[in-house]
DNA sequence: TCATAGCCTTTTTTT
DNA sequence: AAGGCTATGA
C-alpha cells in the first residue's frame, strides 16, 4: 500500500480532517459523507506520523462498528492496528474497570447485569418494600435511576435534593430516591454493574483517584469518538476528562442523526462543543456521495422543520434518481407481501442481489409480516435484534450457571438457577436466602454454602447439594480448565442439557440446538479470540456487551436485511423499505404522547431515508394487530412532510398519494377492533369492530386456551377446543398466511376455523 | 410449600 | 405475544 496514495482518494474537506496535526477537532459530517473513511484514514495517517497504536484510543456505538474500522485500518496500515484500543465506550471502559475496579471495591470477576437482570432485581426490591408495583412502575424506576447515573447524580445527591424529592412527592412515588439507593447498594452487593454503572463508575473512578485518571490520560495521546451526537453526559466528561493533557480529541458526529436521546444522549455536547474548545477545529463534510439527488433533497425537506441544529447543507451530484414510492396496503399482512413482491421484481428487472435491499421498521414487533411473505418467496433475509440469541430462554439459563460460578455474589444468576432445574426449592426459600444475605451484608454464596444455619428443614439439605456442585464447577477454573470445558460440563451435570434432551418438540429439539450453538461459540471464543483474556468471564463480558447488530454473520450470505431503524445507523443498501408509515407507530405514539416538538422522530426518519442508495420505498397499512387486537391506522404525519416533489405516483395495484389523501374525505374509522371474538368466515373483510359481549354463533372465541402452533396443524390431528370439546380435523385451507381448518366436533358436527384466532390443543 | 393453569397487563428505539 | 401474577390443587 503505498504511503501517500488513499490522500488522493479525498476531497479537500474530508484530506483536512484526516491530515488534522492536533488539538480539539470536530468533524460534522452529513449522512454519506464518507465519515468512516475519514476516521480510518485519520488513524492511518496518525500512525504513519509515529503515534503509538497502543496510545490512540477510538470510541464507537457499537462492536461492529469498531471491528469494520480496525480492519479498514488494517488494509493501509497492517498488523499494528491490532493495538488500537478501540471499541464501544461501554467494552472499552468495562475493560479498564475490570483493571481498576479494586479501588471501588469491586473484583475484576464483576458481573454486568443486563436490562432483564436489572428489572428483576429492581422487582424484587419494590415488592421487599411493600410499595405497590402499579404506582412504581419497573420500567419507569429503572428509567428514572438510569437518567440520574447518566447524568452523574448519585442516590446521594438524588436523595438530598429538594428539588427532586418535591417531583417525586408530586409524582405520588415519594420512594424513588430510596429504591434508588437501595438498588445501587444491592448492585454492588452482587458484585455487579449495569450498562449505566459502567460508565458512571468510571467517572468515579477517574474523580476519584487522580493517579488513575493521569496514568490514562498519558496513556491516550489521541481520543476520537464516533457518533458524538448520541454521547450522554457520563460519555462525554469521560472523553473531555482523558484528552485534558494532551487536547488531541477528534469528535466526529452528525447532529441531524441524534437518535438516541431516549437513553441520555445530549445533543447538546454537539452542539456546545464550541463553547467548551475555543480553539477547536471544525471540518464540515456536506458533500453526500451515498444518494441520489432525490433521496438526499427528500431527507433535507424532512429535517428542514427542526429548529435545533448545525449550520449545514447536505448536498449530492450523484444522478437524480427515481423518485420516491409509496405503497398502501390494507393489512400488515399485505404489506408484507407487496414488499416482499417487489423484492422479488426489482432483483429480476435490475439483476439486483438480496444483499442490496433493507427494509426498515420503527419496532422490533414489525418483522413478522416481511418474515412471513419473504419466506413464502423463498428469499433469504436476515433478521437483525428483535429477540437476540442471548436473549433466550435456555442461553440465559446457562449464562446463569456460568456466571454463578464466576461470581457468586450474583443475586439474579442465582434467582435464575437456583430451582433449574426443578429442585423443589420455591420462592420462599428463595427470598429468605436473599434477605438474609442482604440483611447480614453477606454474599450470596456464604449463605448458600452454609445453609443449615440459616433455614432449617427439608430445603436445606438440596441447597447444600446445589452448593456442592457450583463449588466442584468453581474448582475446574481454579485448577485452570478453560472455559469451553467448564461450561459443557456445566451444562451437563447441571441437567440442563438433559432436561431440553428429554423435550421432543421442535421447540425443544432448537432449544438444544441453541445451547450447543452457545458451547460452541464459548469453545471459538478460546480458540481464536483476538484478546489474550481468555477466561470465562471474559466471555461473558463480551456476551452481555454484545450488540444486536453484532450477532449473525453466518458467513457472507446473499440475504435481505431487517432490522429497525435504529439499528441501521450507519449502513447503507441499494433499494431502502421504510415500512409501517403510520401515525402512532412512526412517529410513535410513546413520543407522540409525551413531547409536543417530534424532532428526535424526524430525525429518525431521516436517518432512514439516508440509508438509501438508489431506490426508496415507503409504506403503510391501513389496519394492523398490535399485541393481538386488529386496529386501524392512520397515515403518518410524515408522509406529508416530504416534499411532495419527490413522491411517485404508484404504479398499477399500488396506490398513489394523491389517493391517499382522497382518503382523508372518509369518515375516521377510529374504531377499536376484534376484542375478543372475530367472524370466522371474513378473512379479508375481518376488520369489522365486533362486540365483546357473548358471541354470536357463528363466532369463534379467540381468548387463551392452550396455544398451539398453528402452522403445525395437519388433516388427521386429533384436537380439542375450549368450547366445542374434542374434533377431528378433515381438511386444510392454506391461503396466503391465513390458515382455516375444518374440524368435525364430537358434539357440534363440522366447523370451520380461522387459526389465528381459534386457540386448539393438538393431541 | 410448591407447581401449574389460566388470567391480566403491557404498549419504542439499545449499550 | 409474552411474561408476570394469582388462585387452586397436591
Amino acid at each position: 500500500m503505498g504511503k501517500v496514495n488513499y490522500l488522493d482518494t479525498l476531497n479537500a474537506p474530508q484530506r483536512e480532517a484526516v491530515t488534522h496535526a492536533g488539538g480539539p477537532l470536530m468533524i460534522i459530517a452529513g449522512a454519506g459523507s464518507g465519515k468512516t473513511r475519514v476516521l480510518t484514514y485519520r488513524i492511518a495517517w496518525l500512525i504513519e506520523q509515529e503515534v503509538d497504536p497502543f496510545n490512540i484510543l477510538a470510541l464507537t456505538f457499537t462492536n461492529k462498528a469498531a471491528g469494520e474500522m480496525r480492519q479498514r485500518i488494517e488494509a493501509v496500515i497492517g498488523n499494528d492496528a491490532k493495538n488500537l484500543w478501540m471499541g464501544t465506550f461501554h467494552s472499552i471502559f468495562a475493560k479498564i474497570l475490570r483493571f481498576e475496579g479494586k479501588r471501588l471495591g469491586y473484583t475484576s470477576d464483576f458481573t454486568i447485569y443486563d436490562t432483564d437482570d436489572s428489572k428483576s432485581l429492581l422487582r424484587s426490591i419494590i415488592k421487599e418494600m411493600n410499595l405497590d408495583d402499579k404506582v412504581y412502575k419497573v420500567n419507569f424506576v429503572l428509567n428514572r435511576i438510569s437518567s440520574a447515573k447518566n447524568a452523574l447524580i448519585s442516590w446521594e445527591a438524588y436523595t438530598q435534593n429538594p428539588i427532586y424529592i418535591e417531583e417525586d412527592k408530586a409524582a405520588k412515588m415519594p420512594e424513588l430516591g430510596r429504591l434508588y439507593k437501595t438498588y445501587v447498594m444491592r448492585c454492588f452487593q452482587a458484585n455487579a454493574m449495569d450498562f449505566d454503572d459502567l460508565l458512571y463508575n468510571t467517572n468515579v473512578l477517574f474523580r476519584d483517584h487522580l493517579d488513575v485518571l493521569n496514568k490514562y490520560q498519558h496513556k491516550f495521546k489521541h481520543v476520537m469518538v464516533d457518533e458524538f451526537q448520541d454521547t450522554n453526559v457520563s460519555q462525554y466528561l469521560i472523553t473531555r476528562k482523558l484528552s485534558a493533557v494532551h487536547q488531541n480529541i477528534c469528535i466526529v458526529g452528525d447532529d441531524a442523526q441524534s437518535i438516541y436521546a431516549f437513553r441520555g444522549a445530549n445533543i447538546q455536547n454537539i452542539l456546545n462543543f464550541k463553547a467548551d474548545y475555543p480553539d477547536l477545529k471544525v471540518v464540515k463534510l456536506e458533500q453526500n456521495y451515498r444518494s441520489t439527488k432525490t433521496i438526499v433533497n427528500a431527507a433535507n425537506s424532512v429535517i428542514a422543520k427542526n429548529k435545533e441544529q448545525l449550520e449545514k447543507t447536505v448536498f449530492s451530484e450523484n444522478e437524480e434518481g427515481s423518485k420516491i414510492n409509496i405503497i398502501k396496503a390494507t393489512s400488515d399482512n399485505e404489506e408484507g407481501n407487496l414488499i416482499a413482491s417487489d423484492i422479488f421484481e426489482e432483483k429480476n428487472n435490475h439483476g439486483l442481489k438480496n444483499t442490496d435491499f433493507a427494509i426498515l421498521y420503527r419496532t422490533n414487533a414489525q418483522s413478522r409480516a416481511f418474515e412471513e411473505a419473504l419466506r413464502k418467496r423463498n428469499i433469504k433475509y436476515r433478521l437483525i435484534g428483535g429477540l437476540s440469541f442471548y436473549q433466550r430462554k435456555e442461553i440465559k439459563d446457562l449464562l446463569a450457571y456460568l456466571r454463578f460460578t464466576v461470581n457468586q455474589s450474583d443475586i439474579e444468576a442465582f434467582k435464575r438457577i437456583i430451582n433449574l432445574p426443578k429442585r423443589g426449592i420455591g420462592d420462599t426459600t428463595v427470598a429468605k436466602i436473599v434477605v438474609t444475605a442482604a440483611e447480614n451484608n453477606l454474599r450470596i454464596w456464604d449463605v448458600v454454602s452454609n445453609i443449615h444455619q440459616y433455614v432449617a428443614g427439608r430445603v436445606s439439605s438440596t441447597i447444600d447439594d446445589f452448593a456442592t456442585l457450583i463449588k466442584s464447577y468453581g474448582l475446574m477454573l481454579e485448577e485452570g480448565k478453560d472455559a469451553h470445558t467448564v461450561a459443557s460440563y456445566i451444562a451437563k451435570s447441571s441437567g440442563l442439557t438433559k432436561e431440553l434432551y428429554e423435550d421432543k418438540t421442535v421447540e425443544g429439539l432448537s432449544r438444544y440446538e441453541n445451547v450447543q450453538e452457545l458451547l460452541n461459540s464459548i469453545k471459538q471464543f478460546v480458540d481464536n479470540s483476538e484478546s489474550d483474556d481468555k477466561s470465562l468471564s471474559a466471555f461473558l463480558q463480551t456476551v452481555t456487551l454484545m450488540t444486536n447488530a453484532d450477532e449473525d454473520d453466518d458467513g457472507d450470505q446473499d440475504k435481505v436485511t431487517l432490522m429497525t431503524i435504529h439499528g441501521a445507523k450507519g449502513l447503507e443498501f441499494k433499494n431502502v423499505y421504510i415500512v409501517g408509515m403510520e401515525e402512532n407507530l412512526f412517529p410513535s405514539q410513546m413520543m407522540l404522547a409525551r413531547r409536543s416538538d417530534l424532532e428526535e422522530e424526524r430525525r429518525l426518519f431521516y436517518v432512514a431515508i439516508t440509508r438509501a442508495e438508489k431506490k426508496l420505498t415507503l409504506s403503510y397499512a391501513e389496519s394492523r394487530y398490535n399485541y393481538g387486537r386488529l386496529n386501524y391506522c392512520e397515515p403518518s404525519r410524515f408522509l406529508e412532510e416530504i416534499d411532495k416533489e419527490y413522491l411517485q405516483v404508484a404504479r398499477n395495484r399500488f396506490v398513489s398519494y394523491s389517493n391517499m389523501e382522497d382518503r382523508n374525505d372518509q369518515p375516521a374509522k377510529q374504531t377499536r377492533a376484534v376484542s375478543g371474538f372475530v367472524k370466522k368466515d371474513s378473512i379479508k373483510s375481518n376488520l369489522k369492530p365486533v362486540s365483546k359481549s357473548t358471541p354470536p354463533a357463528n363466532h369463534v372465541p379467540s381468548g387463551d386456551f392452550v396455544a398451539s402452533d398453528t402452522s403445525i396443524l395437519k388433516e388427521g390431528d386429533k384436537v380439542e377446543h375450549p368450547k366445542f370439546g374434542f374434533g377431528l380435523v378433515i381438511k386444510m385451507d392454506i391461503n396466503g398466511t391465513d390458515r382455516k381448518a375444518t374440524i368435525r366436533f364430537d358434539t357440534q358436527g363440522e366447523k370451520t376455523l380461522l387459526l389465528s384466532f381459534a386457540k386448539l390443543r393438538i393431541l
